[in-house]
DNA sequence: CCACATTGTTATCGTCAATAACTGATATCG
DNA sequence: CGATATCAGTTATTGACGATAACAATGTGG
């Protein structure tokens, strides 16, 4: 609890750190900076949320070891039993061995079995064990109690909207 | 034995290897996976639309080294004139080596300048040098083209929408 | 003057991801 | 059939990056 980990990727910056806190009385005068252009363009909001986000997620799971990705990784594994490693990485935009790397992780922990399928012996089919279905169970639903709190100043249709509109984007 | 591309001639397509072609386009829908529960989250479009910014910035100012997190410290910077380091750290969440660096790169380009106060020795006013401001307004346009891809697919109204909701959440 | 807080820098470490090279399996084509 | 290329996954190496801790210099209050 006292520490936190490094699980981040190569663009993530922890909105709270050490120093932060570190720093206890409030300035008397110094109000906050302007953010000049930042606060004209849509990137800049966007990445605060996105680490709202994800620092709610790591607080929800409470496990410094599971980053929304390796989440994401097995909520894939879980919706698409057999899939290989090369379409569950594609999918999250992962490379080879980055995808190799957070499937291992689970199956250290016994979340994941790597079958071998006899129609194509290069390849894997990646299913989830029992405990890999217990883990995801649990995980679930903490990411909803996360994603919910995330929303909690949005109104349902606003949620609808931002959703609709990240989808715009991505097409 | 493996593929040894011995006698290799540089410019050769054939380097390209298939993980580089893989990874490109983390599209949301262009798997034929089950996103499954990611569908139906908000941080997760969040993380992806993010990662189109990052991509699209770092492509428009064409310079590996500028990340976004570097534009936006030396936005920061030209907004805000005279700050100090743990001001400018601070708005960022950064720690304070991690400002040190940010702040260092743009010196070792000649584009800030860090200016002893004699009213705080201990700390440095920050300010943009000549060069520093050449550097921001081109960076700024820079910027405003990127987002502008990044919305492309939205209205007017419809960026509107999008920026009320994102500072509806992390305000 | 002395203890302590602050600002910023440097040192060291661990984590993570990328590239390249490797093994093993399969496909292609003469 | 057999040579060669390609594909799936793993391993090795490297580099970027952030975090913590320790440090010097300066400021503050008893």
């Amino acid at each position: 609890m006292g520490k936190v980990k490094n699980h981040a990727n190569k663009g993530d910056a922890t909105l709270i750190t050490a120093d932060a806190v570190r720093r206890r009385a409030p300035k008397l005068q110094s109000g906050p900076l302007d953010y000049g252009q930042l606060k004209d363009i849509t990137g800049f909001p966007l990445k605060v949320v996105w680490i709202i986000g994800y620092t709610l997620l790591v607080k929800h799971v409470d496990d410094p070891a599971i980053t929304p990705q390796r989440v994401s990784m097995l909520e894939l594994i879980g919706s698409n039993p057999g899939a290989t490693q090369s379409q569950l990485g594609a999918a999250l935009g992962l490379s080879r061995p980055a995808t190799t790397l957070t499937i291992d992780f689970w199956q250290d922990r016994g979340c994941v079995d790597r079958r071998t399928e006899p129609k194509d012996r290069r390849s894997f089919g990646i299913h989830l064990t029992e405990e890999g279905e217990r883990q995801l169970a649990d995980l679930r639903q903490k990411v909803q109690m996360s994603d919910k709190a995330l929303t909690a100043n949005l109104s349902e249709d606003e949620i609808a909207q931002l959703r609709a509109l990240l989808a715009k984007i991505h097409q």
